[in-house]
DNA sequence: GGGATCGGACAATCAAACTC
DNA sequence: AGTTTGATTGTCCGATCCCG
């Protein structure tokens, strides 16, 4: 929160309607626990994004916006050269993804397609998810590529289970939202871990 | 204090699976 | 054919690190 001028709508690269202050948003020690179906008190504004952002706040993971030179640039003086669009790289065909799981009308679960506890050789192990910035990011997205690409990639419905099987990460008893509240949205109806009042 | 870095949450996209 | 669903890919928030 140092960098008073990387945040919030008033001259930096945020966006104006997040919150100041998202206590779930800060990293993945914090989580808050709500009954398995969110109310409408849970939802909040959606986060908009640029269709492409330009590679340089690609690679800060910063704001973009659709204009070239974007804003960031401009702020910190690269040329319009430099200010360009990042290339998407095209989405790989011919993914399997077995049956569905049907949904009631309110998004819950009703039926899980009985046990499916899928385990799939190549998928990604707990704890190697992808570094998503720098070039650590970059290093990552090849070398999963190349597994996708040789057929060894994960094409099953849910990830691995722990080695011990006792953890079923997708199948939630409750339902884990970083949903930023007001004081007085957090009277009833969730659950705070470790009694915490937040 | 301010910029850089980075983990991970959030959002958009789109093809497979499904329904009619 | 149209709709639903989930995998994939991308954006960027926010905490922390680092440096002057």
């Amino acid at each position: 929160m140092s960098s008073s001028d990387e945040k919030s709508a008033d001259g930096g690269d945020d966006i104006p309607d997040s919150p100041t202050s998202d206590p779930l948003q800060s990293s993945a020690t914090s989580v808050h626990i709500y009954p398995f179906f969110p109310t409408s008190q849970t939802v909040r504004s959606k986060r908009s994004q640029v269709k492409n952002a330009c590679t340089n706040c690609q690679k800060a993971c910063k704001k973009c916006d659709p204009a070239r030179p974007c804003l960031r640039c401009v702020k910190y003086r690269f040329t319009p050269e430099e200010c360009v669009d990042s290339q998407r790289k095209e989405r790989k065909k011919g993914a399997k993804r077995g049956p569905y799981k049907k949904r009631d009308a309110e998004g819950g679960l009703i039926e899980y397609m009985g046990n499916i506890i899928a385990q799939s050789d190549g998928l990604p192990q707990p704890g190697t998810s992808p570094p998503p910035c720098g070039p650590a990011f970059a290093a990552f997205a090849g070398s999963m590529a190349v597994e996708y690409a040789t057929g060894t990639g994960f094409y099953g419905q849910f990830p691995l289970l722990p080695s011990d099987k006792s953890e079923y990460p997708h199948h939630p008893q409750f339902y884990l939202a970083p949903v930023p509240l007001s004081a007085g949205q957090r009277g009833e109806g969730f659950m705070y871990p470790h009694g915490s009042s937040q």
